[in-house]
RNA sequence: GCGGUUGUAGUCUAGUCUGGUUAGGACUUGGGCCUUCCAAGCCUACGACCCGGGUUCAAAUCCCGGCAGCCGCACCA
């Protein structure tokens, strides 16, 4: 299996370790190691490139702690758990909910554990492996719970995802960006769910890199200015009708797919299409990816169109390496609502637009001595009436009688005359949808890892894109002379110099040294033969066809500069 | 969380059943020799019985508990 072979060689030459190991280690925590670091860096700086620099978004950083109150806002506190029961006898634990629904077909989501614990004895429902008694509901929160503060009043949790530390700050975010929709935010960083059992290395992770980005944008602005550019892509889309007639995926364009309606938006469209590019760019071919978009049962509450990207792997299938929603305005409604905060966005119209509306227009001189008093009252009151009512009121009765605390008032034509008034109205305030791409980065990592595995007869290597390879240049002396050595060294701390991770080795033979760079997927080597000594030249090799160029000593740091960022390419040194 | 199963250097493994000398080998790695381009060869070094308790004169080996990995079930807003 190629998830075990690229395991062990993250295991040993530092990629990936499984954390706390001395201690017996823990599930659901790993550690990258030295390669892993810099190569983790180095597509999240892609992962930059794309969202920041290229789309123009902004990232921010929020506290991977976050008090009660804004989780509960987020629905987290409540929804973010499964109702769980376990048998009394066999001890085995189940979900509530699906007990039920499988012994009565009686749809139980969103109930509360009391009912369902409930709903289990009335029915007498027993656990469906041996029968026994099943014990009260509880809710499993996935959330690591903490304290906040010395006194330990507060409770505070880990944050289960980076959105949330976007939302909170909206209105400071829009002033940022100046009142405008639309625009986008993203927060890359650490993100913890308290999994059950997490068991499929780092798939499924306690403690795990989100990189993702909260695009705010009008309700009714869903289309995409530049989605030109990606409407003629080829995505593999997976949509919820083929996998309820279970036709399996299809191949489309991007263009077809927004008007034939697959995909809910051109927006959401866009993000697949970019995401289709990013991973291309970082060595994910488009081959192994399919968009599969989430039935309507498994729809997170918050959304209208949810589409993952799946990587396929041999050892787990398909596996969702990122996530891309719809989220409307599930989230700065609801935390509008908590906080009492206004988080709607003022949207101007093209035009204004002018209304006429039908007002009373009380005439006051006999208004205000016939009632006395109460005046104040029925004037408020009649402006909040329908002025239908008022008019069919008169055309019927010739007269309109309000009642207000107990007393009855009668409004005649006399004192009330109505009047067409016109009203500019420049636009309106709403709250914003928010359209969501939420890239696993674990998960990317170990799909980059995994397909960039290349075994062949002759020799394994990792085909890491140059651009994310954690080692840019192995630099070698052909044999361990100490002339060419010296010069091997000089070169290595040349490239540092230049802002290229380069190493030197000159332990083995050469063969050895170019399968060692080779395994760690170097994509370029400098070696340093003989001829240098005459001619002042070395020779680069390439990782990926093993081809070999002549170049001056003085020309390879632009020369292999370039290779690295794309702007050459082999063949053409 | 339940059941099964397995834990010996970085990796693979012998030894465990039947307790007994300094835990053996291969690969890898470090140093050296050799070597003029793709894991060669030679010398040399480093490196391990998952943890804790118990039984015993003596435990890698037997027993109990824990932890971790794997498989199945369950779970994965």
């Amino acid at each position: 299996m190629t998830d075990n072979k690229i395991m062990n060689i993250a295991k040993k030459r530092g990629f990936l370790w499984s954390s706390f190991e001395i201690y017996s280690g823990s599930a659901g925590f790993f550690d990258y190691g030295p390669l892993g670091a810099i190569l983790k860096n180095n597509i999240i700086e892609k992962w930059r490139d794309c969202f920041i620099t290229r789309e123009g978004f902004y990232e921010i950083e929020s506290p991977t702690i976050m008090p009660e109150e804004a989780l509960k806002a987020s629905g987290h506190v409540d929804h973010f758990t499964d109702p769980m029961t376990e048998c009394k006898d066999c001890m085995e634990v189940y979900r509530a909910d699906h007990i039920i629904e499988g012994a009565i077909d009686k749809e139980v989501e969103g109930l509360e554990d009391q009912r369902l614990t409930e709903i289990l004895s009335e029915n007498q429902i027993r656990c469906p492996k041996c029968g026994g008694h099943l014990t009260h509901v509880w809710s499993y929160n996935l959330m690591f719970q903490t304290l906040i503060g010395t006194k330990g009043k507060k409770t505070g949790y880990m944050r289960p995802e980076t959105a949330q530390g976007i939302f909170i700050p909206f209105k400071r975010l829009l002033r940022f960006f100046r009142g405008k929709l639309p625009f986008g935010v993203v927060q890359i960083g650490k993100a913890y769910r308290n999994e059950i059992s997490p068991r499929q290395g780092v798939i499924r992770l306690r403690e795990f890199t989100q990189a993702e980005a909260e695009i705010f944008v009008a309700p009714s602005m869903k289309n995409h200015p530049k989605f030109a550019n990606f409407a003629d892509d080829t995505l593999r889309l997976f949509s919820a009708e083929n996998q309820l007639n279970k036709s399996g995926s299809k191949k489309t364009n991007a263009g077809k797919a927004v008007k034939d309606g697959t995909i809910s938006s051109e927006i959401l469209t866009y993000q697949l299409c970019l995401a289709a590019r990013f991973l291309n760019d970082i060595g994910i071919p488009s081959d192994v990816i399919r968009f599969r978009q989430h039935l309507p049962t498994e729809m997170a509450h918050y959304a209208i169109d949810c589409w993952d990207v799946e990587v396929e792997t041999d050892r787990f299938g398909w596996i969702e390496i990122i996530g891309i929603a719809d989220r409307t305005d599930f989230d700065l409604k609801s935390h509008s609502i908590h906080s009492k905060e206004d988080l709607s966005v003022f949207i101007e119209y093209d035009e204004p637009r002018s209304i006429t509306t039908l007002g009373v227009k009380p005439d006051m001189k006999k208004f205000g001595p016939s009632f006395k008093g109460a005046a104040p009252k029925i004037l408020a009151a009649i402006n909040d009436l329908d002025v239908s009512d008022i008019q069919t009121a008169f055309n019927k009765d010739g007269v309109f009688k309000l009642e207000l605390e107990g007393n009855f008032y009668e409004l005649s034509p006399d004192i009330i005359s109505f009047e067409k008034h016109e009203e500019i109205i420049r636009g309106e305030k709403v709250i914003p949808h928010v359209i969501e791409p939420s890239y696993g980065i674990d998960r990317i990592i170990y799909s980059v890892l995994l397909h960039s595995y290349i075994e062949n007869e002759d020799r394994t290597y990792l085909k890491l894109e140059k651009q994310i390879a954690p080692i840019g240049i192995s630099v070698f002396p052909l044999v361990n002379k100490d002339d060419l050595v010296e010069i091997a060294h000089s070169i290595r701390d040349e490239f540092r110099n230049q802002g290229i991770i380069a190493e030197y080795d000159g332990s083995g033979t050469i063969g050895r040294r170019y399968a060692r760079a080779d395994e760690i997927g170097v994509p370029f080597a400098v070696t340093v033969d003989h001829e240098t000594l005459e001619n002042q030249t070395v020779t680069i090799r390439n990782r990926d066809d093993l081809k070999q160029v002549r170049v001056p000593i003085k020309d390879i740091y632009s020369v292999l500069i370039n290779l690295i960022n794309g702007r050459l390419e082999f063949e053409n040194i």
